[in-house]
DNA sequence: AGCACA
């Protein structure tokens, strides 16, 4: 009560103070750059930098008084003033004592990112975006976000500091690149700090939250409302409930289409557990089970409404489904698990073989034998192929790579470009579905000719 | 160009 009193905020002439006030500093200046400047005059002490609505303020302590008047002295009679990075500052004693030095959660560095989506459009970012933008730089382990006075915001994962640092680097000040973006969604610039949080608690895979470490994690209800699986986006789109487990319906299915074809279609985008085929309404479905959501969601944008054969033969419809872990009762030409290993592939097709430039061939079982694990998720490593670990860790991208656009002759034509894998995010190299022959997939949407030989 | 709060 009493210590407030009516004195005027500012005055010309400071009482000294070993806390000197600077303003005017350059964007983002340094720690280092204080001690710097103060380090002629005696021993700074503590030093906060980035203070004010611009940031541009910041404050030295020194251990001494009068190594404070030293300071303010001389460049109150210096012909040159104190400058950072070539710019002026201006130095005052501060009207505090001593800095309190709030090293926020924000400063301490620390696997969680705290990410602010700035930009009208902010919310419509998707969390699968914010997912793909921060796996250029590893494994994200989880996502949430949540809308707070500060405007739309996310918690980003990270196993550890390091990984999180080198992503709030490279993306803190920059804009999500437009092309992942929808086309009617403004520029949204990130935000990041870090958070004080080191583990997530993600209960539901949902719009909001997920949790890339666990597939098996229940979708939240919310996420369900309305009928069936289909709820509308804040954009008012139509959104689906993910799932790891895709529903393929195939339509015109002038060729057949095997286990093996299926196989390797998605393949292309992950490694498939399992596969159940079975008929319904006259016409040929199958549920493809991926690890994880993220590989389904990759593999339903880029093969949604695409054709296996040339000539729009065995068109694919694919919509999640509500499985998240099928139970394959039996290996037959119908329905496998290929997460068993030493499953005997009961019909080889060799004509598939060889035919085309397609590592992904082969017994289930002996890909990927080139990755070695950077990633395993120790409760599902023994469920899980090998290749489990390959595809889920992202190749570790230097930080410079995020800005600059994707190659040139990105050969799918998705519908919405939200879910085109950052370069770091992209699966090791020959991963088929990422090397489709671009003028099969430029003019019409066909898949490569898998098995063509057979056909024609 | 004038004093720090998630």
């Amino acid at each position: 009560m009493a210590s407030v009193s009516s004195q005027p905020q500012f005055r010309y002439t400071q009482p000294p103070s070993k806390v000197l006030h600077l303003r005017n500093l350059p964007w983002e200046c340094t720690e280092e750059e204080l001690i710097e400047l103060g380090k002629p005059f005696g021993k700074v002490v503590n030093t906060k930098c980035n203070v004010g609505a611009n940031r541009n303020q910041a404050f030295i302590e020194f251990a001494d008084l009068n190594q404070a008047i030293a300071m303010i002295s001389y460049y109150a009679s210096s012909s040159e003033p104190a400058q950072v990075r070539g710019k002026t500052v201006y130095l005052q004693y501060s009207n505090r004592q001593e800095i309190v030095n709030n090293k926020t959660a924000a400063d301490v560095p620390g696997n969680v990112l705290l990410v602010t989506i700035e930009g009208a459009d902010a919310r419509l970012v998707s969390i699968d975006v914010l997912h793909l933008v921060f796996s250029a730089f590893g494994f994200v382990h989880k996502i949430t976000t949540f809308e707070k006075t500060a405007g739309f915001q996310a918690l980003v994962q990270f196993s550890d500091a390091e990984t999180a640092t080198s992503a709030k680097d490279a993306l803190d000040g920059r804009i999500i690149p437009r092309y992942l973006l929808p086309e009617n969604v403004g520029p949204c610039t990130l935000r990041i700090t870090y958070s004080g949080h080191s583990d997530l608690s993600v209960k539901f895979q949902s719009h909001r939250s997920r949790d890339y470490t666990n597939p098996y994690l229940p979708v939240a209800q919310s996420a369900m409302e309305g009928s069936g699986q289909a709820v509308v986006g804040l954009d008012g789109k139509r959104i689906e409930t993910e799932s790891n487990v895709l529903l393929a319906s195939i339509e015109n299915m002038q060729y057949a289409v095997t286990l093996d074809v299926l196989h390797m279609v998605f393949s292309a985008f992950g490694p498939v557990q399992k596969i159940a085929m079975f008929d319904k309404n006259g016409g040929l479905q199958a549920l493809i089970q991926y690890p994880d959501i993220q590989t389904a969601v990759v593999a339903k944008e880029a093969l949604e409404g695409h054709c296996i054969y040339d000539g729009g033969f065995c068109k694919l419809h694919i919509s999640y489904s509500r499985h998240t872990d099928l139970s394959i009762k039996v290996n037959n030409d119908r329905s496998r698990d290929y997460t068993i290993p030493n499953t005997p592939v009961v019909t080889p097709q060799p004509s598939l073989l060889g035919q085309h430039p397609v590592p992904m061939m082969g017994a289930p079982t002996q890909q990927y034998n080139g990755a070695p694990p950077q990633y395993t998720p120790s409760s599902e490593q023994t469920m899980l192929p090998p290749s489990q670990a390959a595809w889920g860790a992202a190749p570790q991208v230097g930080p410079q790579s995020m800005p600059q656009s994707m190659p040139q002759s990105m050969p799918m034509q998705m519908h919405n470009n939200a879910y085109m894998p950052p370069p770091g995010a992209m699966p090791p190299q020959g991963a088929p579905g990422m090397h489709y022959p671009s003028h099969s997939m430029q003019s019409t949407p066909t898949l490569p000719t898998y098995g063509s030989d057979r056909i024609q």
